[in-house]
DNA sequence: TTTTGTGCAAAAGGTTTGCATACGA
DNA sequence: TCGTATGCAAACCTTTTGCACAAAA
């Protein structure tokens, strides 16, 4: 990692009081370097494979503390493994039902306000998520025969 | 389950040529009645102390594949567990991030269509969900002392 | 009679926890 | 020094799998 990356990570621990440790500077740089959602156990094994001693249980923790300071977004878009964003700007999700590869969606316009009858009365909305499924780009040809042929 | 109600669920279930087998009843009767967005587990627990032979895995089986037929829709909110609802048709979902609880957010009128440029180039967009997260209204007043108090 | 589903137990992911040790502030 | 994070292993929870048996069509 250059020094003035790991200096820009330390600023931004900081200004959250979040201590900086060695893992929490790894985790958030490869998740910064590869913007792909990767999942826990895939921040584990970069992570791991720089730093041998880094554990999963401190990666899941790092990876924690790191979305509790907002400085990452935790994205469940299928019921296997959590995923992890860096990229904390508004924006939605495309899933590609077929092959699961997952692509940010540009947050185009705010959603129309739905009335307020449609919400439990009382109820304090923060956050809204759009995600749209489909077929991507190299999916979108295939047939359900090619897909079970592999 | 009242006759008529098993003559309709079977009636469903032929019609998507999927065979009618007591747990597949009994599943998709309990969703039906309890619009709660059960996860397996408290289907399996409802299912079970009913026909206390029916199985972990032959619900897991009959909520697949009521899925596949269209008759179930599977909703992914947490990390934790998966969560079924019979209410298939189109509609959002609220989750409030206290005390976890899901309702039903009516689809008031469909999406402002993002510019295409938006999306992976060549993807198709078969469907979308919407979840809200913030709080219910008996959990919106409480604060997190509160919350951790318990 | 053929095909598909069931039920049981065991295994397989993904994630969390308990605790002694190490390290950042 | 004090308080928090790390690292290891074991536990946990949800979901899947293998297989013999049972039931639906």
């Amino acid at each position: 990692m250059r020094v003035s990356q790991r200096q820009k990570l330390a600023a931004a621990f900081r200004t959250r009081a979040l201590r900086c440790t060695p893992p929490r500077y790894a985790v958030l740089d490869y998740l910064l370097r590869n913007p792909v959602h990767a999942t826990a156990e895939e921040v584990f094994r970069a992570v791991n494979e720089t730093d041998p001693r880094a554990s999963r249980a401190t990666v899941y923790n790092s990876l924690h503390a790191l979305t509790r300071a907002g400085l990452v977004r935790e994205v469940l878009l299928d019921g296997k493994a959590a995923r992890f964003d860096a990229n904390v700007h508004r924006h939605h999700h495309f899933v590609c039902e077929r092959c699961g590869a997952v692509k940010d969606v540009a947050a185009w316009t705010a959603l129309p306000r739905p009335p307020l009858a449609a919400f439990p009365a009382g109820s304090v909305v923060e956050t809204y998520e759009v995600v749209f499924r489909g077929r991507c780009a190299g999916c979108s040809g295939a047939t359900d025969l090619e897909e079970r042929n592999g």
